[in-house]
DNA sequence: TATAATTGTCTCGAATTCGAGATAATAAAA
DNA sequence: TTTTATTATCTCGAATTCGAGACAATTATA
């Protein structure tokens, strides 16, 4: 094969690996999605709830960090859940700007009651591969996320 | 290793691809959207200019199937191109509700163009992995969307 | 043929996300 | 210590996407 078809190949290839990645990504989602809507949740409400379920109290900063979205979100996201009693926020006696966001006790118990469902349901969502397939995919998925960031 | 136990591995492990799927998409999403930013077309727009430039002339309906947007949003994101002169409405003479999106003359050159550069910039943010890899991802990316969405 | 169901496009309002910039507090530098 | 730079949060307006429903045209059914 000369080089000038390699590169098309490769170029093929990786548009249609781009395409397979988005379409399957979309259905997960989906699936996920619809997993959490029944909860009275969206996803990114869902994913500030866990990470603060699971990692404790959040400066509201650290959670953009964690969760991917920017600062001016995180606000929305925060008083969101506030107005559903999952979270609150709570002033940082150190530093006067930080504000921390906490699970509130009714957070707690939905979460508890809530996140092993939740897991399952992952769970079967990604039961098209089985184990080993899974961490092959992890690894590679690792590879190209860290080589696209890199650029 | 008990039943118990498998269970929790298995849940810990695709709540894990299901992270690194985001993120790695993520990252790989950043990179197209910088690659097509510059040309003043969002994503969205770039697939469905791309759609027209490469399948010809579609139903406006038929648009939102392959590019997974809700027809409401085609709308919006065909006259947004239509504003660009890269795309026109175009009724179809034998059936009235239908109208068709057809790529102008300038569309044609832009993505003349700029989609060879576009191919050529998708092969390199997936420069992560090698033909053999990314065929085995394709395959089983596939496996676990089809999986998903069959539930 | 008249009626009902379906199809294709669009309008509208809501939800979500972003970026730019405001504000206040703290940290660093002069 | 004053000045400057950085940090954390929030406000605001814009962009994008959606779903519900309007409307017209077509197709299927009685």
């Amino acid at each position: 094969m000369n080089n000038q078809h390699k590169n098309e190949q490769e170029e093929q290839l990786s548009l249609k690996l781009f395409i397979v990645l988005t379409r399957a990504l979309e259905s997960i989602k989906r699936r996920v999605e619809e997993d959490i809507k029944c909860l009275g949740l969206n996803p990114t409400e869902f994913a500030v709830l866990e990470l603060i379920y699971s990692k404790g109290d959040q400066p509201i900063q650290k959670i953009g960090q964690k969760v991917l979205i920017a600062s001016s979100s995180i606000t929305y996201v925060v008083d969101k859940l506030e107005k559903k009693n999952l979270l609150k926020r709570k002033p940082c006696p150190k530093d006067r700007r930080i504000t921390y966001a906490t699970i509130t006790e009714e957070g707690t118990k939905f979460m508890d009651d809530v996140f092993p469902k939740h897991k399952q349901a992952i769970k079967e969502i990604f039961a098209g591969l089985d184990v080993n397939e899974k961490k092959v995919m992890i690894q590679q998925l690792k590879k190209l996320g860290y080589y696209a960031e890199s650029l």
